[in-house]
DNA sequence: GTCTATATGATGATAGAC
DNA sequence: GTCTATCATCATATAGAC
């Protein structure tokens, strides 16, 4: 019996996670069944055994990618506002921006998923949502007001951040991880002036 | 003699505003030549006359739509801070989401250019320093202190929060305009509690 | 310069053997 | 379930007539 239903779930992770890894990379688009299938060690013909479509593999990535972000994984370990601003500062740091640990499906795709059908926007969607519901409820904790207003305000400007960062050079990368930083930490904690 | 010189050059101008246009809507790979060619109403085979490649068309495009865009014919008006909100307003408008005036190309490629060869990033590149540059000088004549990194922060919040407003549903996308001006506002105009 | 026609290549998806 | 082989489609880009 050499094809359990464990070995099937196992490839269907494969295939995910290596779909959210390239599609993050080098866009959605850019991306063939072909590729993705060859990064999870099997051939193209055996995509169609787990999901539909290339598009439907898209949407259920982007759920996969946000179990495996870093700020999934981490958030709940935040006890103080440092852990906080830790997270902060690894979201904005250059191996973020050159996508070297787990990526933020948020900032890789948005402007790619605008574009798609309603799926795939939904699981978008729904991981913002998590997102931001669950950074709330860790502001709140830390006794800010307006936590949910306030975590979106910080969403948008670490994804317009890193996303912006990503077309630029390394000088202006750099430039811009930096200045986000200090801005966030000004409207987080306005009393230490940490540089 | 049917094919002067400036026809030639209209025809050229048509081809970019078509191709600003649908790459912003729908993005660049989901985007043909044909397409772009018959929204500037010619053939594709007329194509080549114009530009070596799409490719080649991609930055192009970029840097007409940024001549085109609102930012940048009306930045020059600016002599209150009224007014540079006004333009703030204009950007975070459900109007400005859904694509009704000019385009802003930072806001509708940003996730699609980084993985574009280094012709595109440059032309997305200098876009973005011209905004930066355009803003900062603004703002340093508002009388504001560290004009550039304010800028820099003013964009990015400009774009995260509009690209990642164009994947969610118009509930939560009114919701994180409203919010992205209040806390532009605070930043900007502390005293006034303008909601 | 613009047209029609075509070469060439890659992609998403399916069929059938094992 | 995974493989190889193949289909059908659509893309970029070129050739040649006007």
């Amino acid at each position: 019996m050499p094809y359990s239903p464990a070995h099937k779930a196992q490839s269907r992770e494969r295939i995910l996670t290596a779909a959210i890894d390239l599609f993050c990379r080098y866009g959605f688009d850019q991306i063939s069944v072909t590729q993705v299938m060859k990064q999870a060690n099997m051939t193209h013909g055996a995509f169609y055994a787990h999901f539909k479509s290339k598009s439907a593999l898209y949407g259920e990535a982007i759920k996969q990618g946000a179990v495996n972000s870093l700020w999934s994984k981490e958030q709940h370990k935040i006890t103080r506002i440092e852990h906080f601003m830790t997270l902060i500062d690894a979201y904005l740091s250059m191996g973020h921006v050159n996508q070297l640990g787990a990526p933020c499906p948020l900032a890789c795709l948005v402007t790619d998923v605008a574009h798609r059908n309603p799926a795939v926007r939904n699981s978008y969607q729904a991981t913002f949502q998590a997102m931001l519901k669950g950074m709330s409820k860790q502001l709140s904790t830390l006794g800010f007001a307006n936590p949910n207003a306030l975590a979106q305000h910080i969403i948008t400007s670490l994804v317009g951040t890193v996303s912006i960062a990503r077309t630029l050079d390394k000088e202006l990368q750099q430039s811009l991880l930096d200045n986000s930083r200090k801005e966030l930490y000004q409207r987080l904690i306005p009393n230490q002036s940490r540089d």
